[in-house]
RNA sequence: CGGGGUGUAGCGUAGCCCGGUCAUCGCGCCUCGUUUGGGACGAGGAGGUCGCAGGUUCGAAUCCUGCCACCCCGACCA
């Protein structure tokens, strides 16, 4: 980990290749788009897991964990659902290997299974068949699960992060008794994704509706957070899905309301991946590497000494200590690297492409003059502050870190949201520009593929926010009541 | 699955068109010394079935055939 890096802040798959590597598997494996996540890319999803894991107590849910494999028929209950995800999962039609003659490993044909297994693309189904066995009356109601799991998708073409064959999520189940309840459910963990991404990953979004088209399959209502990424291109988020009572009706699941009569449970469901790695890289990372937002870096601050001797080393870490003692005991994150093994500027530049918000040098001529140096990943510049109130000093510039590159993306983001009034101008702004288009569209799934087709970009989504406004269909000229976002997507 | 491209040391590569001291260079790795406030320098060293299998040839990384893998562009998708 030690190359420099000379590309652009949009080349992502140099920042990739410093926090995963591909699945090295054996010849002929057919297995691609897999990744292995290193240790440092890790500690970053686990900060997200921890951040929104308190936001999912806090709204009332509990984990629990369900089966990998699921039985094929749990796929055809539910039409719509098996029409989404067949063309791409993974099946399991035997159990065992064995020898064959000339020693080589085979897969034992005898072991054949009468009913496939499926590896899970999402869960919905083995957890309403699970669900049907837990709910009996509205006394059961509401029930508010979610589930950190891995998936599989036998995705076409995968990229790092945004679409790999495995990746890691979080999936919410919940079932309620009235569709006025579910529909809420759905509107709240909208917003929970929403505050995540803008508190916690400093990337802001659009909160909109997908249209039938771009919905998930099975769901009544999928509502999205939208995000733009440094080359224009717009990036799904995190979706939430009213699902009406379509899998309830799948997998006959009834309560017994108070009236004592039988009815079907209301549906949601909802879901964060692996992707938001790929989302927190592409959002904030410039040519020095990545720049983590400090309520998700693995290492908030770092502290590099300058020494030539061991003695030099001692008096600086006894200097160093209480520094990191209090700041520890103020919650930052901090890491002394006093390793021998390589020098300061190796170890500025490492940690500048390892995104670390803030960095310390402290020397001997700081330890005369009771100075350290203060270097921000944000801005890359440098200062010399007093060793007193330091641990004050820090936590505020982390927090300011936090909003500085919020707000960087933020008028980014703004900046590339063009209204346009004509195809002509439609396709200039997504060539030349990029970013979102506010455009009329006349509603129809016919003008939504023909767009696509004619440019690339689909509707991202129905911004909640956008305001009624008549119009008439960038393509076909039929009248419209509000703008939608299109953009070209990952 | 269609269209394009690539496979040479842990990583990145030169060489391929025009067969013959061509297995090149950089990074990384190991040893010793000098260094240490922005990815140090010198000297020495280790590391290769040139993707795999055939074929042509006195001779193949190089030419031919087949296969495999990976990457990019499409269809699919978080």
């Amino acid at each position: 980990m030690s190359k420099k890096l000379t590309s652009r802040a949009t080349d992502y798959s140099k920042w990739y290749n410093e926090l995963v590597v591909k699945a090295d598997l054996a010849e002929n494996s057919g297995v691609r788009g897999m990744m292995v996540i290193k240790p440092y890319g890790y500690a970053i999803w686990e900060k997200m897991q921890a951040e929104l894991d308190k936001m999912f107590k806090e709204t009332g849910h509990e984990n629990a964990y369900f089966p990998l494999f699921i039985p094929k028929s749990y796929f055809s209950k539910e039409a719509s659902h098996v029409d989404g995800f067949a063309k791409e999962c993974a099946v399991v039609t035997h159990y065992r290997l064995k020898n064959d003659a000339d020693g080589k490993v085979i897969v034992d044909p005898a072991a054949k299974l009468d009913e496939e297994l499926i590896v899970r693309p999402t869960s919905e189904t083995i957890i309403w068949d699970t669900y049907k066995r837990w709910i009996e009356s509205y006394r059961d109601l509401p029930l508010l699960i979610n589930q950190w799991a891995n998936v599989v998708r036998w995705e076409m073409r995968t990229r790092l992060f945004l679409r790999t064959a495995e990746f890691l999520w979080q999936e919410g189940h919940t079932a309620h008794a009235t569709k006025a309840e579910a529909l809420a459910e759905a509107e709240q963990m909208h917003q929970v994704y929403t505050t995540f991404a803008q508190n916690f990953m400093a990337m802001p979004v659009i909160k909109g509706r997908k249209t039938a088209n771009e919905r998930f399959a099975g769901a009544l209502e999928t509502f999205t957070i939208e995000a733009l990424m440094q080359d224009g291109k717009a990036l799904q988020a995190g979706t939430s899905h009213f699902l009406g009572q379509s899998f309830s009706k799948a997998f006959d699941v009834k309560f017994t309301n108070k009236e004592g009569k039988q009815e079907n449970v209301w549906a949601t469901s909802w879901g964060v991946t692996t992707r938001l790695i790929g989302a927190l890289i592409m959002t904030h990372s410039d040519d020095n590497g990545l720049v983590l937002p400090p309520k998700l870096a693995p290492i908030q601050v770092v502290i590099v000494p300058i020494f030539r001797n061991d003695e030099q080393l001692d008096l600086i870490t006894e200097k160093v200590d209480p520094i990191i003692k209090a700041l520890r005991a103020n919650g930052v994150s901090v890491k002394f690297d006093h390793r021998t093994t390589h020098k300061p500027g190796w170890k500025f530049a490492e940690y500048e492409l390892k995104g670390v918000p803030l960095r310390i040098a402290i020397g001997p001529r700081d330890i005369e003059n009771g100075t350290v140096e203060l270097a921000r990943r944000d801005t890359l510049s440098k200062e010399i502050v007093q060793q007193d109130n330091l641990v004050e000093t820090i936590t505020d510039l982390l927090e300011e870190i936090q909003n500085t590159l919020y707000n960087k993306a933020l008028s980014f983001r703004d900046t590339h949201i063009t209204e346009v009034n004509s195809f002509e101008e439609f396709k200039t702004v997504l060539e030349e520009k990029g970013g979102f288009i506010a455009a009329h569209w006349d509603g129809t799934v016919e003008t939504e593929h023909k767009i696509k087709e004619l440019t690339k970009a689909t509707i991202r989504c129905i911004a909640l926010d956008s305001k009624e406004e008549a119009g008439n269909c960038v393509l076909t000229g039929a009248p419209s009541k509000q703008r939608v976002l299109f953009a070209k997507a990952y």
